[in-house]
DNA sequence: CTGAAAGCGCTTACAG
DNA sequence: CTGAAAGCGCTTACAG
């Protein structure tokens, strides 16, 4: 690689020493009185010379890198990747660019990302902290490093975060299955310790209550991620062969719903007519299946700018301390039409 | 943010100088023959100060950063989010950390994100290149500066690539079409300049011709990214309603076909009895359509690797050629069955 | 108004 | 076997 110009290629070539031509790239001309007709010297030297300011030389001098680490369960998710994009868009807006990694909700591969990150000194994290990952976030916390969570958060760990209200979300979308007429109504979840998740089914529990149906835990089913195709199959299976079966079924996430949509496809239930659905997060299968899938739209907009927005002023001012839990909106559509 | 813990806090920490230390945490003990005892007193005291070393600092020395700079059309894109995790892991696995950006197929944006990577000094660039980017590239190749296309490249721009053999795909699966009884074949792709694109529609011709069917231009339409849904509708309902209408439609990529699906869902046309269906890409809802899609599908996992490889190399050897047109393999399902 | 110099945290020839 | 010193490309207090 061609040797890039450098300050003092630009010193030199004007004759100047390097300092005069940093305050003046830096636009400091004015604090620092640099003679104008200097100023335009220099200016057109760079200009010539094509100078472009290493960012490294910069962040080792100023212990700012303008980047920021985002870990994500899986990039290659629709949830993930929308959020990215967000984050990517919201953060170049502010001079940031960002580094990304996915955890695979695994939290050894969460520490090693969070070490490779911290190495390449990025100026504060964005994090969907994976099960078991508590002590990660502690960690980063007590070495004042910027983290703000998006997604999910602990309870027992006090932290800045961006999240939706799921017990709320999942308390709507069972409601309105409810107020349609369904009364054994199942739910497919992920096996998991991960608070968000089981807020869910809390807020699935909560309607249950609320409305007096039957409190049956039999309808609850807890898929692992490692094996989901198969589990959610089978799950699904055991809830419609159930002595009551289900007439509606909640999916706690896309990808579950979509794995689950595909097994219900293969059998030829009639949605809604023999079983009603309502997915959770978007996707584009939601709308493309033979009856459109009901589901809870998460405001991805306002998550990935509220979290950047979040983390610069935490940089900033590293007192800063905010939680959100945003609002969902539940997209009505055939899916969970009145039963007949 | 505490300050870390630098390598001269160890050399002071044991009473050595920053040399030694740096030799012994960089495994090079036996090369500047430094005492066993010594060595371990280091590491031993580098553990218990939980040094992490400062990868700005070494990459300004060294001019690498290990880092590459990814340029995709879209991240939240399936297509994009789906390479950009395999180049992640790829990456990953050679010690490389990934910095990515989205260019939105446009040149503007694209050659800003060169730039803002350039200044962060990634080691190479993979490049999924948008149109009127050719002159970016020969920036990057003029400059000696490691890049590798991925997905597209430019016939005109001679560069490395990993991509695939678009006219050979468009081909087969337009042929098997024919084979299955189709006729009058459709084919939507974009309005572009984009050669792959190109090339696709250079299979679709290839195919009718090979096959003496009637070559009519009226078949082949153009949308425009910038207003995709509407045109598509429209495009589908002028190719539904010529004097002699479709039998089969070619989606020249996934976006494409999603919302051209949708639309023929709204539509309620039979696939295939009415009208058989070719998509691109994946996507997760071609098989939830309620007729699952036959669709062209890519080698995602050797096109991400290839590319990181081939990038690495150039890293390491700068005369390092190398281009690919990998195969694609049609994945035939009931949308393209044969033709009552 | 301008320059010489120190320093960010590393690495590495060179000298002993 | 080990240390003093230069240097990567910047910024910035200090001196003049």
């Amino acid at each position: 690689m061609k040797r890039k110009v450098s300050l003092k290629d630009i010193a030199q070539h004007v004759g100047v020493s390097t300092a005069l031509v940093s305050y003046v790239l830096n636009n400091q001309e004015k604090e620092k009185r640099v003679g104008e007709e200097m100023a335009a010297r220099i200016r057109k030297a760079a200009g010539e010379l094509n100078y472009q300011p290493n960012q490294i030389a910069k962040s080792l001098k100023s212990g700012k890198t303008y980047t920021i680490g985002l870990i994500v369960a899986d990039i290659s998710n629709p949830y993930s990747a929308n959020i990215a994009r967000i984050i990517e868009d919201e953060a170049k807006r502010n001079g940031y660019t960002v580094i990304f990694g996915s955890s695979d909700e695994n939290a050894d591969k969460s520490w090693d990302l969070i070490n490779v990150l911290l190495n390449r000194q990025v100026d504060g994290f964005i994090i969907a902290p994976s099960e078991d990952s508590e002590s990660q976030i502690l960690y980063l916390k007590e070495n004042n490093i910027p983290v703000v969570l998006i997604d999910r958060y602990f309870p027992s760990v006090p932290a800045n975060y961006v999240a939706i209200d799921n017990c709320k979300a999942a308390y709507e979308a069972v409601m309105h299955l409810i107020r349609n007429g369904y009364r054994r109504i199942g739910m497919i979840t992920y096996k998991t310790k991960l608070f968000h998740l089981q807020e869910r089914v809390k807020g699935y529990q909560k309607a249950i209550e609320d409305s007096n149906l039957l409190d049956d835990q039999s309808l609850i089913k807890e898929a692992r991620e490692s094996n989901l195709k198969e589990e959610v199959q089978q799950q699904i299976d055991e809830l419609l062969s159930l002595s009551e079966p289900i007439d509606a079924l909640f999916f706690a996430s896309n990808k579950l719903a979509v794995n689950g949509l595909k097994h219900i496809k293969n059998l030829k239930i009639m949605v809604p007519e023999k079983l009603a659905i309502v997915g959770f997060d978007e996707t584009e299968a939601y709308d493309l299946y033979h009856c459109p899938i009901t589901y809870v739209k998460q405001p991805m907009l306002e998550l990935g700018r509220s979290a950047v927005k979040l983390l610069l002023d935490v940089i900033k001012d590293d007192s800063v301390k905010d939680i959100s839990n945003l609002d969902t909106e539940l997209i009505i559509r055939e899916s969970s039409g009145n039963k007949k």
